[in-house]
DNA sequence: AATTATTAATTGATGTATCAATAATTACCT
DNA sequence: AGGTAATTATTGATACATCAATTAATAATT
């Protein structure tokens, strides 16, 4: 038995990432497909980054890469598809001429709202039958988990 | 402090998933930098399909997908610069003309007994400060995640 | 003030994710 | 047997991830 049990802490070493990674690609998956279904051209990442910039006025990209833990290069990307696409506008910062001010324009404002709606559900959808004390203790083994792989 | 606590509730609905996308690509940049770190040229998701291929010779391409639960799209294209690489080989198949024999090279198991050595350590110190318990609750609650989540 | 260092954004190169569409081959059918 | 359906692998198109290198501007130093 305990023996048995050297086992499977061996096994859920190994599975546990296995498990995450599946569980976050599957929600993914899941919300996007949701949204595209109701007519949304966004994609979740894109939603997180202008959810971001609702929330934080003039912030730069820089502070954008560390909130939604993405690289700057990604980032940098993705706001260029943004503003292709005529959900954000780039202005050169006045004072800080390397800075760029990122704005959310009106039609990013409307998606938003309209998403906002089917959000929430899709996250009650992802969690039914957990108890709060169960999420609270993955999500703390998360942050542990976080912490522990950085540095 | 009952309202607090639905407060909480609507939070953490929306933090764990952020949580979840931060670890496990925090632990994935970790491990990625321990191996480039021993000289190791291979990437994770690589890593992980040999291993599967190891486990389960003869295995197809459609199978993998299943079980290393990535799209047969990327594994197609990673099975493509694994053969590139020289750590596999395709041939096509006898029976089924359809179908791809994919085949461990000696080049591929000699990286991968090397990187055995390093990958339970990775995970031992992703792991630091957990309980057994935890990390079970953990697992549990992915694992409904991604149940939830597909249909 | 001129040099050096730092910072913010960008670009290059390579790998992975996802959906949709297309071969090519085999199975099914009646 | 001949046509239809299903299966396996592949390709196209687009988006994101990551590291490394570069550019442009500002800050710090001597």
């Amino acid at each position: 038995m305990y023996y048995n049990n050297l086992l499977q802490v061996e096994k859920l070493d190994s599975i546990i990432f296995y498990k995450i990674d599946r569980a976050i690609r599957t929600y993914r998956q899941f919300a996007q497909a949701r949204l595209r279904s109701l007519g949304h051209q966004i994609t979740i990442d894109q939603w997180l980054v202008i959810r971001c910039l609702i929330e934080n006025p003039k912030i730069q990209q820089n502070e954008i890469s560390e909130l939604v833990f993405k690289d700057a290069a990604s980032v940098n990307r993705m706001i260029n598809l943004l503003v292709e696409a005529k959900y954000l506008k780039r202005k050169i910062n006045k004072s800080d001429r390397r800075k760029m001010d990122i704005l959310v324009t009106q039609k990013a404002l409307d998606a938003m709202e309209a998403m906002d709606e089917v959000i929430p559900t899709n996250r009650a959808t992802a969690l039914t039958g957990l108890t709060q004390e169960e999420m609270e203790i993955a999500t703390k083994v998360m942050t542990q988990i976080a912490s522990n792989c950085k540095k």
